[in-house]
RNA sequence: GGCUCCGUAGCUUAAUGGAUAGAGCAUCUGACUACGGAUCAGAAGGUUAGAGGUUCGAGUCCUCUCGGAGUCACCA
């Protein structure tokens, strides 16, 4: 059992024992002993002073006494202002030390036999992936990785949204002006491809509006519909989807396109999965370039119409209602929310339907205890009114959902926008970060001698370190203000400097093995130092870590501790001799200690999807 | 306007209701003449947006105010 809980234990044995009192050992407060003071762990005791009704400097002292009495761990006591600290045996550290050491799953949870199922990334099919799916796939790569430690069955899936009005711009976009480039004969990766002709659309379509404005019809329409004082310009910039709708040409040319989709007009469904293969060649190269893969692959085009059936399970139940046009409805308003469409009165599905109908069938098909939605925080309403609305069907499931939201990734310049050409490619930004490293590299001059590919790989590791971290230290909840400049920093709080560390450490152990050092004469060492003993600490928090990150689904705990091991680990090294120690058998402890770090940094880094490199 | 989230040093951020709010960047000083300086040490920088309240104890919980964001479609 770990050291926390047997305080925490012993604690209550006291108070039970001193003040006759009951109480819960999960509920008394250990904490580790801040720096300033003597000591391991301190205990809180001033929940106690009430009902002992004596000072918190005599109940600590009284506690104090007794479980250093009672725990064989615990040498010594001190207590200052009503905080009682204590002192563990050297021989607790070494025995911990021996239970890290070579287990490469220290950390991990037992496998619990519960399955979760994590959706992320989730892009349309109409553009290249960008930096808020970089946020989304590192938050729901780490996620799956942190419930795997902690003893789940993980399923990672997408749902690819291929179909509807986006794609078919693009596909009308290609027809029209594409004169037959591809992917193979232009040398464009096939997702840039696919987005170029989607900004075209879009540029095509704006000029058309804006001719169309200056006709007779647009005056027209203008005069009759405007609001009093409503400038020409205001009119027309609210007018836009309507316009689209009604008058442009263009706008008529996608609904047909997306009409025969529906029908299953072969030349359309040809060109739609042509375009489609081109940029899931593309996705594959920037999931590969951010080493994430999934298990299970949702398209949408093959699940946009499920969720019908549940509709009406949904009326029998009355948990929805039919309004007279057709259209199917649940109240919501007895939850603060509002009346919500769930199915529109042509009898088609709007978004909740389908997400109704894809839920059913992922929890028939692997029978997950939860789901995690890995979704950007503009969709929290949404998610809100589709969990409350499985939970009214009666869904099995419904307990178990969770909408892992995030907030907004924006540029120093504010929100990134299509229009004004602010978006930051996820592809451009791999490149750039690697780029960055490469250079930091060669002014160093450590790895020359590599191989290209090695060096190479080396530096996508370092750049992709820096890029992860960066963006995966921040609470998910946060919008995230992403400075390019900033994000590719290899010093201070980063993915390099924790990456670092692994290297000095894996330095130290290559050279242990050339000399071939006994790790096992490290038992004869006493007298931890306090840069050791740092260490041993932060290594024992570090399953608690895992398991809080998993119940907080927080991948940001994970990348704090590890930068805080590391940094401990640097000052270490930096203060402590290790090859020059002072015995043999502090030489094996230091390097026993130093290759339990960097096994704890190694599994830490890689849970955030953060590779190691051996040298740098 | 309703609902939700956020406000901590110049900037980016940390802190299960617990001790003196902890880091990094930027700024200024210093450090191994062999375990790699992508490191370490130090200085300076804070009324935790503001006001009340609960508590032995509040950045954290409650109320209000101010400021910011998101959302409130038969779009996804």
């Amino acid at each position: 059992m770990n050291i926390i809980s047997i305080l925490q234990q012993a604690v209550v044995q006291a108070v039970e024992h001193l003040y006759n009192h009951q109480t819960e050992a999960e509920k008394v407060l250990v904490n580790a002993t801040p720096p300033d003071f003597t000591g391991d762990y301190s205990v809180v005791v001033f929940p106690f002073v009430k009902l002992a009704g004596k000072a918190p400097d005599q109940v600590a002292a009284e506690i104090g006494k007794h479980v250093q009495d009672h725990v064989p761990q615990v040498h010594a006591h001190n207590v200052v202002k009503g905080f009682l600290n204590l002192e563990i045996d050297e021989s607790y550290w070494t025995n911990f030390l021996d239970s890290v050491v070579d287990n490469q799953h220290f950390g991990e949870q037992p496998r619990n036999g519960q399955k979760v199922m994590v959706e992320f990334s989730s892009p349309n099919t109409n553009k290249p992936l960008h930096l808020g799916h970089i946020r989304n796939i590192l938050l729901g790569w780490s996620c799956s990785r942190i419930l795997d430690a902690a003893g789940f069955d993980v399923v990672k899936v997408q749902v690819i949204n291929d179909r509807g009005v986006a794609i078919c711009k693009s596909m009308v976009s290609w027809k029209k002006f594409g004169n037959g480039q591809t992917p193979e004969n232009s040398g464009i990766k096939g997702d840039h491809l696919v987005g170029d002709y989607y900004v075209l659309f879009e540029n095509k379509t704006k000029e058309e509006y804006e001719a169309w404005q200056q006709t007779n019809a647009a005056k027209i329409i203008f005069e009759e519909k405007h609001k009093d004082g409503q400038s020409e310009q205001a009119f027309f910039k609210e007018y836009k989807n309507k316009w689209f709708n009604d008058h442009s040409v263009l706008g008529a040319e996608v609904r047909e396109t997306l009409l025969k989709w529906e029908n299953g007009d072969p030349e359309v469904i040809a060109l739609w999965k042509t375009m489609n293969q081109w940029v899931y060649s593309g996705f594959d190269k920037t999931y590969n370039d951010l080493g994430v893969s999934f298990d299970k692959l949702y398209y949408e085009s093959e699940t946009y119409l499920l969720g019908k059936d549940i509709v009406d399970e949904g009326l029998q139940k009355g948990v929805f209602y039919r309004k007279d046009d057709g259209s199917v409805w649940i109240d919501l308003t007895d939850a603060g929310h509002d009346h919500k469409v769930v199915l529109r009165a042509d009898g088609t599905s709007v978004y909740i339907t389908q997400d109704m109908g894809t839920s059913r069938i992922r929890y028939e098909e692997f029978q997950p205890s939860r789901m995690v939605y890995v979704v950007a925080d503009e969709q929290n309403y949404h998610f809100t009114v589709l969990f409350e609305t499985l939970k009214r069907l009666g869904e099995p499931y419904a307990d178990g959902l969770y909408h892992l939201n995030y907030g907004l990734v924006e540029l120093p310049t504010g929100r990134m926008k299509t229009r004004e050409g602010t978006v930051v490619d996820a592809d451009d930004l791999v490149e750039e970060v690697t780029r960055i490293a490469t250079e930091q590299s060669s002014e160093r001059g450590e790895i020359e001698n590599f191989d290209p590919a090695e060096q190479q790989e080396l530096m996508r590791i370092i750049g992709m370190g820096a890029l992860k971290f960066f963006i995966i230290k921040v609470h998910p909840k946060k919008k995230m203000i992403f400075n390019p400049e900033e994000s590719v920093d290899m010093q201070g709080q980063t993915g390099p400097y924790v990456q670092y560390s692994f290297v000095r450490i894996n330095k130290l152990l290559q050279r242990a093995e050339i000399e071939n050092i006994d790790l096992g004469l490290r038992h004869g060492y006493t007298g931890i130092q306090p840069q050791e003993k740092e260490l041993l600490l932060a290594l024992h928090q570090y399953p608690a870590v895992v398991r809080e990150a998993a119940e907080a689904y927080d991948p940001s705990l994970i990348a704090n501790f590890c930068y805080a091991l590391a940094k401990a680990y640097h000052r270490f090294w930096h203060d402590v001799k290790i090859f020059q120690a002072e015995s043999q058998e502090a030489k094996a402890f230091r390097l026993a200690l130093s290759k339990s770090v960097g096994q704890v940094l190694d599994h830490g880094m890689n849970l955030l999807g953060i590779e190691m490199p051996s040298r740098m």
